[in-house]
DNA sequence: CCAAAAGTGTTTAGTGTACACCCATGC
DNA sequence: GCATGGGTGTACACTAAACACTTTTGG
């Protein structure tokens, strides 16, 4: 015999812009928590599952071929989260490429997540996961081909890098360590210098884009098993 | 306007026993799904959040002292998941380590997540997700303390890891690699050789008994900081 | 020629696997 | 002594950080 309560899925979209990792808000215009700052979402309809009921809508507030990557963060259910009915929330962390700049409705604006505005609920706790998980999974996964455009230099792609993992990453160790791993190819392409000359820099391309783990650590591998990420 | 579902908690808890992955499962009495096997858990009640509410289930089902770590796997929300009425279920890791023996109910029993009996709903695919995560954080995090005893031999832990992981492992590298993570400290301690003789094991320990990532990968790594585990 | 930006080479350190070998016990 | 199981030493392959150096452009 559950409780009725009502659940709802949220989506911090992040998106590297003007070298800040930010994320997509709207701004609520009605109580409770009026003018603070929110994650889209909204109700669980009854023929979806979280999941398809996220990309709806995202799809209501951005374009949603836009967002190259969805994953489920967590549950967020503390019993007074939201003032009145029970609610519990579906977290998701979306993903858009630093060349796209989605249609948004007015009352949403992108936002540092260094310096959130005032914002609704627990809604900045969401935003920080995403954060944290985004940090994470750069690391040991291909996921900066979410973050990425399909074509970019590694200078480029490493400044990507700084601002969603918030400290300073070497261009040539980048390069090294993602080549190494498969993760990376060069098109062959050059881009043009910059007005202050330069060599000019080759284009690269993830090769894949789906996330997959470029990282697996030695205990877990059976043995006489070579790491093939490079091949 | 959310529409109104039920919300449930279901814990997978997993243990090393007789050598091979089990999963703790209560047969059902009643329709629907009578006489399948079914993860513990429950309603969410008014008062608590997921992690409290599946910490008091599991306090019905077996003695919450011996589960050393409870974390969250995520969402379970297809719309039919259940007959009858919509409800979403927040899935749960349980670890027991494999030297205690919890009382449990009557219609409760462990069984080899390789083989497990008919399941009710979506509950097989629950334990799927939990082995899975299992496995992976084993190999990248310090949760091997969460399955072990407080004190161990290194075959032992061994043993815990090939029945966990599904492959063989090397009790030398298993030794050397948790030994330079920091993670396994010797207790000076020496275990007594079995019936057949051999030389009598060391004694280990885990150094912590909470989650540690171990190996975060070094693109991830600031500049200058040397990974500090091995001090 | 010089500054700027990109990219390569090389050194050093660390990690994990494999395997040979030595150690301590029961019989 | 010998079988048995435990533990160490060592060699090898691979990974990544740091930094010097070269390459290619614009002015």
């Amino acid at each position: 015999m559950p409780a009725a309560t009502g659940h709802e899925v949220l989506a911090a979209v992040l998106q590297v812009r003007a070298d800040e990792l930010q994320v997509l808000l709207w701004q609520r215009g009605m109580d409770p928590d009026r003018g603070r700052w929110a994650l889209p979402g909204g109700a669980l309809g009854a023929d979806e599952d979280v999941e398809e009921s996220v990309r709806r809508q995202l799809a209501e507030k951005v374009d949603v071929r836009g967002v190259t990557h969805v994953e489920q963060l967590g549950v967020f259910s503390a019993p007074h989260r939201v003032p009145g009915v029970r609610l519990v929330a579906t977290a998701f962390l979306g993903l858009v490429p630093s060349d796209v700049d989605p249609a948004v409705p007015p009352d949403t604006a992108w936002h540092p997540v260094d310096r959130l505005p005032a914002t609704a609920f627990d809604h900045a706790e969401i935003v920080e996961d995403a954060r944290e998980r985004l940090r994470a999974k750069l690391s040991y996964t291909n996921l900066g081909f979410a973050l990425a455009p399909r074509e970019f230099t590694v200078s480029a792609l490493r400044d990507l890098y700084v601002a969603a993992l918030g400290h300073p990453v070497s261009a040539t160790n980048l390069q090294r360590v993602l080549t190494r791993r498969g993760v990376l190819a060069a098109t062959g392409e050059t881009a043009a210098p910059g007005p202050a000359g330069g060599r000019p820099a080759a284009v690269f391309r993830f090769t894949e884009r789906a996330l997959r783990v470029t990282d697996a650590s030695a205990v877990l591998r059976p043995p006489g098993v070579r790491d093939s990420a490079g091949e």
